[in-house]
DNA sequence: AATACCTATCGTAGATATACGATTGTTTCA
DNA sequence: TGAAACAATCGTATATCTACGATAGGTATT
């Protein structure tokens, strides 16, 4: 228990330039650009991802207020999000913070343009 | 019925370099996000739309014999295709052939991209 | 401890998607 | 004209999605 592993700040994603390295194209690539883009198959879960990457990370409450939907329908959403890996939920206090995955919105910016 | 229109050459995607001036953002890019994400979302969307790309054009009956799946379900996923816009059908004697858009195409990477 | 607040999950009804075989409608070839 | 070939559409069964209200669960505040 020397070193606590510092945990970074919920969703501030360190600079990952890492690059990805797995192919664009190949069975996978297709599944995997499938599930990306079912999750965005949907405006409210695109209006999501807009709201999340403008301000960077979102209390789920401020979420639910933008769209009119209702609470567990936004709820709803978010889990799709989340499913297919685009976003991912921090529990802070009270509240839940979601922010973008950068890694994965990259991935699907690499799997699309290899169209 | 004195000029005859020329058509030009079926799926030669004659140099269309336009630029789309619509918005990237706001509800109606939301909305045409998700339209062209959810007909990307099924696999074998997506393998139909590598093969078009691939070929530049395609026969319907080559598209069926590369999936694993029957003639009238592919006809339904090149339906599904088609009414999103991302390719466009020709029908050439018997046969109908295939070929993907490419300004819609290029619009769903601007999309995608936007995020 | 009790309350208030926030979010996830459950249950459910209606709509949409997916897959197939069978059928229909063209077009070409004999 | 008839037959063969090709693709779209129809009909249908099953599965998934979408939306909501109601309920449960977890965290701060009183």
């Amino acid at each position: 228990m020397a070193v606590p592993l510092k945990v970074p700040p919920a969703c501030a994603p360190f600079a990952d330039e890492e690059p990805d390295l797995r192919p664009v194209e190949g069975r996978e690539a297709d599944e995997e650009l499938s599930i990306l883009a079912k999750a965005l198959g949907h405006p409210a879960r695109v209006q999501i991802m807009r709201l999340l990457v403008r301000r960077n990370a979102c209390i789920c409450g401020d979420i639910v207020d933008e769209l009119p939907l209702a609470q567990s329908t936004v709820s709803q959403h978010l889990k799709v999000l989340k499913e297919a890996g685009l976003i991912r939920g921090e529990i802070d206090g009270p509240r839940v913070g979601y922010c973008v995955e950068p890694r994965v919105l990259r991935r699907l910016k690499a799997l699309v343009g290899s169209l």
